[in-house]
DNA sequence: CATGGGTTGTTCGAATTTGAATCACCCGCT
DNA sequence: AGCGGGTGATTCAAATTCGAACAACCCATG
């Protein structure tokens, strides 16, 4: 790999343009929903899924790989949310071994108590920054790529 | 803020595509660095920064100014690449309190080594999937994005 | 029904991140 | 010169992350 194909202006600004912005609308999201209801961005993605699946809950695995994490974190992540009353964990009848992390009332009252203020601030970073020729580009564009890392990474 | 408006379903493409490949991305970026060359993320871009710097050095507020983590993320960062011999400190003439941080030319050396696979794992995971019109709307949306997040925060 | 390969979730230790507190210092003002 | 507010960088403890190792288990195959 002596002499890539370096990346010209336009492939440059696209680049450090998702960078960036990748790293500061993620450190902005974390921040507003600590101060606003406590909870990390990684716990309201769980919150999100699980208030999302049928029957309000998922396998640990399922919950994984929805992404945010490695195994091991969620692990970590779903025993503080449990000390916190948010999720319950139950016990697969069918395999011993599969957990579900199950959605408690309290849970799915935190999240509809954070969810006004994080949408808000979803479209003041994001959202409602971009034209709809920009939402669309993102979505196929940024859909595709994950798509694609996806099926590789798994 | 008891009602806000909701993401319509091009919205909510645009984001949810935008937050996974930011995990997605990262992640595999951060994986192929350190297989690749032993570097974080995190460290190559302290790397390009001081590259592209005059003089391959600037003060540790400016680094961390830059993104990526906090100013005592920052420390502990240069601190492991001083020990690495990627970097060194020098003090400000001008403020004793000033620190720069140096590039060293085993850290210029790293960097060129590094630098390949990286542009090509860019090219392969995001760069190469876009078509040109996506490439432009990643540039000029997120751009403006980075840019309001940039006013703000600080 | 035994066996081996692949899953599932947790545990462990090491690395990293963060914010708050701290220390030393610069600068403008009186 | 002397103050006081603000800045620059580090230190510290606590929280979080990851990967590797682990233990327990499922299931298809012979």
């Amino acid at each position: 790999m002596a002499e890539p194909r370096w990346l010209d202006e336009r492939e440059m600004r696209a680049w450090s343009g998702f960078l960036a912005a990748s790293a500061l609308v993620n450190r902005r999201l974390d921040q507003q929903l600590k101060d606003d209801s406590g909870l990390s961005h990684p716990q309201y993605e769980i919150l999100v899924r699980l208030a999302a699946a049928p029957g309000r809950e998922l396998r640990m695995t399922e919950l994984a790989n929805g992404l945010i994490n490695s195994k091991s974190g969620l692990t970590y992540q779903v025993t503080q949310m449990e000390k916190a009353g948010l999720v319950r964990r139950r016990s697969c009848p069918s395999d011993v071994r599969g957990v579900f992390a199950v959605l408690t009332d309290a849970g799915r009252a935190k999240l509809e108590e954070a969810a006004p203020g994080h949408v808000a601030t979803v479209r003041e970073v994001l959202v409602d920054v971009l034209t709809p020729e920009q939402l669309d580009a993102l979505a196929d564009g940024l859909g595709e790529v994950g798509r694609r890392l996806r099926g590789q990474g798994d």
